[in-house]
RNA sequence: GCCAGCGUAGCUCAGCGGUAGAGCAGCUGUUUCGUAAACAGCUGGCCGUCGGUUCGAUUCCGACCGCUGGCUCCA
């Protein structure tokens, strides 16, 4: 609990500590371009920004000569000075600064504060740090637009990033881990080990899976298929077209219409290819009258969509056009809807358990300003996810109007091996498309009710996921992932005949394997082979194929030495069976 | 969509107002090798697309397309 409060005293350090960064790298920019007009200048997660409306376009040249301006403010240790003034006194003290005017009319107190630092004065609410001396390590990183206060519709002001740590060795390590990031890229490892690829020709956001990528992606699909089936979900299959009526009825044409593609004509009917995979598994529950017996009923679907996403958004697998969710509906009564969702919650966790992410947070989104539906059946849903996440002793954040336009939804976010954020897991409770289709049950007492429905993705797309392992993994996937799990190396070409049989005996098990046979020497093979990231390397020469056996190396550069190929089967075959995480 | 930067061989990248280069990969030979790159030769480019300036544009200017970093929006 001590160093829990620790913890949270120097982050608040930290923190005032960027923030008077922000400060002085204000002070900077105003010496360089006096008539520089002020937006805002908040501390973030590693640093800070400060929004600014230039007489021109920044360039990446400008940051040392800001950074260098930063470090005489610095040396000048220069005191930040705490004062309050009455509005009327704030506003002629920002005479020449309409975004501040701006923000001192929306405070609601009479007085406001400043902070002073040498010839700079600030409108803001501090705290800071004493004196400038007192700012750590920094580095300016880049320079971004964005709208002033976040509005599409107000001006776009000049962004200003940069990151600061207490030590120079802590900023140090921050840039370590930038390179690490950058080494793990799933656009860049995506290209060097073939998993996919994105073409203009084609269009951008539309992900061709390389045999690779396949590989990986049908690993994780057999085993998500399996798993649902082991938990009462049925599998489904539904079409990637349908009429343009069906989606009007859903609600999704006045509320998602930003995200549709626009209709085609078919036999003078319009038809758009489909945003969500729910209104199919609608219709298929739709073809029985179900009783309350038959439920809950569980429809699973690894069920492609397509969504117009703005061109500035779309980034590698993580935000594409068209992808494919690992999609289930569950309807079921209103009794069973908290045991549904905590089905779904336990799958969540038996998943993220398996792909190795250890950390992950949990947020309930709840109703946002765009919705459909009465808001007693909006709290209803938002009890119900509340309550399962208090039940199982979930600590959980709430996201104020997040949820979808049809109902409120638990959010999960993982951590992957650097520590970042990734959006996963999602649970969604909806009683509004059963009530648009009417989709009912015939309850014991023989009347009819209508269902409730519960959409949920437990790993969310089969892009984005990917996107996300293959950066927590540094693209070394688990064995029972890695596209090519064996590679038999044969050291000189009169040991390809032996390499091959060992080949055919291993796909008979199912292993993916294959054969080095380019006339290569024995080293150059295993260097590609490291560089593939294959788990297991096999090299064969003249003992091995006397013998029979292996010679096995581990991509972590271990070397197993010699076994016989029953041994290897039995001891990676366990490996791949068990998902281990590691080799 | 908006702001800024970028777009040269399959990949990573030099170059430049006078018509294009390296390394790796690929191909062809030679080499047959014991745990991260054998050697030699060869091929490969509407310098993103369209337009403008110029005697001449890959180079300068503009538009468009795409990518990168942000903003806004999201699985």
């Amino acid at each position: 609990m001590a160093i829990q409060e620790k913890r949270v005293l120097a982050t608040e350090e930290l923190e005032k500590m960027r923030h008077s960064a922000s400060h002085v790298m204000a002070e900077a920019v105003s010496l360089i371009f006096p008539e520089t007009r002020f937006g805002i200048g908040p501390a973030i997660e590693d640093g800070f920004y400060y929004d600014f409306e230039l007489p021109r376009p920044l360039v990446n040249e400008d940051l040392p000569v800001i950074e260098a301006r930063m470090r005489e403010i610095i040396a000048r240790n220069e005191p930040f000075i705490r004062e309050e003034v009455a509005k009327e006194e704030a506003e002629k003290i920002f005479l020449a600064q309409p975004y501040k005017l701006e923000l001192i009319r929306e405070l609601p107190d009479a007085k406001v504060s400043t902070y002073r630092q040498g010839a700079f004065v600030d409108l803001c609410r501090g705290p800071h740090v004493k004196s400038t001396g007192q700012i750590g390590a920094f580095k300016l990183m880049s320079i971004a637009g964005a709208y002033w206060r976040g509005e599409e519709t107000r001006p776009m002001l000049q962004r200003i990033y940069g990151v600061a740590f207490a030590t120079e060795e802590q900023l140090q390590d921050y840039l370590h881990k930038l390179e690490e990031a950058q080494r793990r890229d799933h656009r860049r490892l995506g290209k060097e080990l073939e998993l996919y690829s994105i073409h203009d020709e084609a269009g951008p956001g539309l992900v061709m899976w390389h045999p690779n990528g396949a590989a990986v992606r049908r690993a994780i699909e057999d085993f998500w298929k399996d798993e649902h089936a082991l938990r009462g979900y049925e599998l489904v299959y539904t079409p990637h077209i349908a009429k343009v009526d069906l989606w009007k009825t859903s609600g999704h044409w006045e509320f998602y219409r930003e995200n549709l593609y626009s209709p085609m004509d078919i036999d003078e009917q319009e038809y758009i290819v489909k945003p969500m995979n729910c209104l199919g598994h609608i219709i298929i529950y739709k073809t029985q009258k179900r009783s309350y017996r038959d439920l809950p009923l569980r429809y699973a679907e690894l069920g492609t969509v397509y969504r117009y996403e703005r061109s500035g958004v779309l980034h590698g697998l993580t935000r594409v056009r068209g992808f494919t969710q690992d999609d289930a509906h569950i309807f079921c009564t209103p009794e069973q809807l908290e045991d549904e969702i905590a089905g779904v919650v336990e799958l969540v966790r038996f998943m993220m358990k398996t792909f190795g992410f250890e950390h992950y947070d949990m947020y309930l989104s709840t109703r946002p300003e765009k919705y459909a539906g009465s808001l007693e059946g909006w709290k209803v849903a938002t009890d119900a996810l509340a309550n399962v996440l208090q039940r199982l002793g979930i600590e959980y954040k709430v996201d104020p109007g997040e949820g979808v336009f049809y109902g409120p939804k638990i959010d999960t976010k993982l951590h992957d091996a650097l520590g970042r954020e990734w959006q996963g897991p999602t649970i969604q409770v909806d009683f509004n498309l059963p009530q648009r289709f009417n989709v009912t049950y015939v309850a014991a007492d023989s009347k009819e009710q209508q269902v409730f429905m519960v959409h949920r993705a437990v790993l969310g797309s089969m892009e984005r996921f990917m996107g996300c392992l293959i950066e927590h993994y540094a693209g070394a996937f688990p064995a029972w992932l890695a596209p090519v799990q064996a590679v038999v190396i044969p050291i000189a070409d009169r040991h390809l005949e032996y390499a091959r049989r060992v080949e055919s005996e291993l796909k008979r098990e199912r292993f993916r394997v294959r054969v080095d046979s380019r006339s290569e020497r024995m080293n150059a093979k295993i260097r590609e082979a490291q560089l593939q990231k294959v788990p297991y390397m096999l090299v064969v020469g003249d003992k091995e194929s006397q013998s029979g056996n292996v010679s096995v190396r581990l991509r972590t550069g271990k070397d197993l030495g010699s076994m016989s190929l029953s041994d290897f089967k039995a001891k990676a075959g366990d490996t791949i069976a068990t998902r281990a995480l590691e080799v």
